[in-house]
DNA sequence: ATAGATATTGATACAAAGTATCATTATGTG
DNA sequence: CACATAATGATACTTTGTATCAATATCTAT
């Protein structure tokens, strides 16, 4: 009954991809100018692994103001070096994106995001498109689960 | 945390129920007392045929707290009638949930939502669950389009 | 029907995630 | 270097809720 080919899934909860981009010089490419506020938004980006909230960037760099770190998350976002993703409850997160298109795991009890890649679930989505009226721009998926670990350490 | 898990178990797993559902006696049925407010609230959603935001719904209730009103909406989604929704931008929509485990397509112009169920779909994220670390407890996924009423009008 | 227990409400304050404003500062260009 | 433009940061504001808590409504047992 169930007849799924090429299943595939790559690096499932881990984070590091070999080649990381120049962030900065990805912003200016567009157009953006390289200051130092940038400079110091990115380079804490390019050394995170994890998902991570705006606020706790914004925490962890008191020397940029609040708005600019918000403003070069959306630089980044509408650039597609990020990804922002929603917890359940609808809370954002945000990761920085493969180069594949993929889509996250997100463990409800310790909030770490993993990512997959499935082209099933892509053929998937383009045949349910063509089947709907309009035309599909795009469109959100995530997995919750309770990772591994939270497994281990039943009850929190 | 646990609240959270709560809610999005029951938006995964949506319960079956008459095409025409008694909010009032649902939420009676899980020990909620029904009070003239949640009567109120209830009422209009079951007229509510589109997807609508709970400010939306304060609005149109200006005798019913919005406090309450939040409230009522939050028992509804825990009780699996109601489904919550994100747009692109991460904004919150509401709409009634049908019987069957479905998603939802958002116009990204006109916001409008529809709902589509497609077993293949179903299938592959059991699938893709299975090869992934972890116990899968839900999943989120929206289609966005543009719908043919917006394609038609072309620009605005 | 009444008393007492419990659930619910509404006003208010607060929180999280952003966005808008706008005077000031930095950056790029000729 | 001068000037135009882009970017910043402080602040206020918006949206989408949640926490508090005294007042009120509803349920239960007599």
């Amino acid at each position: 009954m169930i007849t799924l080919l090429s299943i595939m899934i790559q690096n499932i909860n881990t984070t590091p991809r070999a080649s990381r981009p120049d962030l900065l010089a990805i912003l200016e490419d567009q157009g953006y100018r390289p200051t130092n506020q940038r400079r110091d938004v990115v380079s804490l980006l390019e050394r995170k692994g994890e998902g991570f909230t705006v606020e706790e960037v914004s925490g962890e760099l008191p020397e940029v103001g609040r708005a600019t770190v918000y403003r070069t998350i959306k630089l980044l976002l509408k650039a597609g070096v990020l990804c922002k993703l929603a917890l359940p409850d609808g809370a954002p997160k945000y990761i920085m994106a493969r180069a594949e298109h993929h889509h996250h795991t997100v463990c409800v009890k310790c909030g770490t995001v993993g990512e997959f890649r499935d082209t099933t679930v892509e053929r998937v989505l383009r045949a349910v498109g063509a089947e709907i009226p309009g035309e599909i721009v795009g469109h959100r998926m995530e997995l919750y689960l309770v990772c591994l670990d939270c497994q281990d350490r039943p009850e929190g």
